[in-house]
DNA sequence: AGAAGATGCTTGATATATCAAGCGCGCTAT
DNA sequence: ATAGCGCGCTTGATATATCAAGCATCTTCT
């Protein structure tokens, strides 16, 4: 029954002790229904189910970015929750202190998609748990 | 005498035929005036000697992106120009021909650093330059 | 019941990142 | 000159990501 036996560990420190990349993963695709195979496919074999498998496991410790981006696509989730999990990323601080003025005026000219949009408010958050 | 032959290849398409990664990061350093260890000394030992040695000779195809973030914020130079050059992301698509309209508003209420502001710029290019 | 798939999983092979330790060379200083 | 240091570099060892191929189980169809 597999069991798995709290096998995490976690790469850098678990610290808030989340749910574990794999588990993630895992339950996202089957949210998604679908199988590894399936993944493995509109992935363009950029994943192979048999290494999904192990990922979901927790047998894989850091899967690159790019099978990360990969995934990420796929399930519509953020690629920076993801980069966090893996431990490439550390949600260290939880808000930085400094000195900030709203600038936002640049943006103006560059005409935003609303993924981008979406995706730039998530790499932002994402910058800001990082930064030493 | 080195040579290295053109022994450069590319991970993914060098396209472009940009300068690589190696190379880029060796003009740098030496731009900064620093040697290979006080790289390493000064990267807390992210970095060794020893590697940076082969990545900048081009023997290390794609460094993890803790390394060349550890780089990055080094030498104080863009994580996404590291990203590119290593090939994590494909500067393939000119520019997304998508419907785009304008939004900025959200980004009024996230009062951004000056450094956020720059690295979302930044982030934004690299976000356009993959995308299929 | 048995053929045919589909599903999750294991494993062996291969590639590659990363470092500790060491080598050889060029500088200074004694 | 020679002792020492800093330099870039090489190499062997280790860890780990990744996949092709296969296995066991379960479902469904005839």
């Amino acid at each position: 029954m597999a069991e798995t036996k709290e096998r995490d560990a976690g790469v850098s420190e678990p610290e808030a002790a989340e749910i574990s990349l794999g588990r993630y993963l895992a339950s996202i695709r089957k949210d998604r229904k679908l199988s590894l195979r399936a993944v493995e496919e509109r992935s363009k074999k950029q994943v192979s189910n048999a290494y999904l498998s192990q990922i979901e496991n927790g047998q894989i410790k850091q899967p690159s970015p790019n099978t990360l981006n990969a995934l990420a696509e796929l399930y519509e989730i953020s690629l920076e929750k993801l980069m966090i999990k893996a431990g490439y990323i550390t949600p260290s601080s939880k808000r930085r202190s400094g000195e900030r003025h709203g600038r936002v005026a640049t943006f103006a000219e560059h005409n935003l998609t609303a993924e981008e949009e979406q995706e730039l408010m998530d790499y932002l958050e994402f910058m800001r748990s990082r930064k030493k």
